[in-house]
DNA sequence: TTCAATTAAATTGCATGCAATCTAATTCAA
DNA sequence: TTGAATTAGATTGCATGCAATTTAATTGAA
């Protein structure tokens, strides 16, 4: 067994601190500050969304179809970046809350459209608001908020890119 | 009923564009940025993470005790952002894989202490490029990454502190 | 045309997150 | 001292995320 082998955690640290420079450690750093953050966020957002009976996850496919309503569920996955495995149950709860409708596209059997029902369409009225609240409870500057927004968009799509 | 009741969902979104101004719809978007570039990163992180036969959450347990050995899962609950529903079966897994010791302290019966084994000490050796590794898959300038990560902590801390 | 690839959802299995509740240990005020 | 309040974990239940697989429909090359 080798000198490393037998290193203690605390000369482990410093061993691993030799091979990651500052910006690698950073780096790390910048992965669970977005990780963390984000669930914060939604923790601001789920208080005001139990009001609309939605979670965070259903909120933002309904913002999706309160832009563009009767897409199919390919379509609603790469604008939530999420699949089928995930979508799937959740579409099946929001049509059985009696917010949208699921059904299969005629002119291609495979692809089932998610359309708002009027109930779906009316909830918009107050979801409208709920971003507004939710943020008003930061105190960071309209600025560096803007600047978050344009980073992690830049961040996004160029993993997005790569991968 | 009203004219807003009967309003279609493309009536409804202008609508609600006319309740939110730019800036809260910038709001929002920064949610959904942050919370889609998160999961994208984790992404990354996982097939460089397989080969430690670790997930992206037990990592960043492993990140928080190479650093600090022998806490109370309070204290590794409040650096990761996370509590004992999560921590709980996730710390028992890294018991069985050998990873780590759970002990009850004996100074206060209530808390569990959380230790590394040799094997999760020697870990360390393997994870600490694997964050490199990860990021370095981004074509974004190093001072974008960092501030990135300042905003992101800024929000954080921000959001903690008002909660 | 036809059958092998491709594609879109659905399904299955596993690992989170987290609210809510429960249990046991500790603290603290009367 | 002692019993109520507090605290740390554990547990339960629910809703994601996502890899991997399956099913059904469509496409496309021979």
């Amino acid at each position: 067994m080798t000198t490393e082998n037998r290193s203690t955690s605390a000369e482990a640290l410093e061993t691993a601190a030799a091979i990651a420079p500052d910006v690698l450690k950073l780096e790390h750093q910048l992965c669970f500050a977005m990780y963390a953050c984000s669930r914060e966020i939604t923790k601001l957002y789920q208080p005001l969304l139990k009001a609309l009976n939605l979670t965070y996850t259903q909120y933002l496919t309904m913002l999706v179809l309160w832009e563009t309503d009767g897409i199919p569920v390919k379509e609603l996955g790469a604008r939530l970046y999420l699949d089928s495995g995930t979508l799937t149950p959740l579409l099946k709860k929001l049509e059985a809350a009696g917010l949208v409708t699921r059904t299969r596209d005629r002119a291609d059997e495979r692809s089932v459209l998610i359309g708002l029902t009027p109930n779906g369409a009316a909830l918009r009225q107050q979801g409208a608001c709920v971003p507004e609240q939710a943020l008003q409870q930061s105190t960071l500057p309209p600025d560096k908020l803007q600047q978050l927004y344009q980073l992690s968009r830049e961040l996004l799509h160029d993993l997005k890119q790569e991968g």
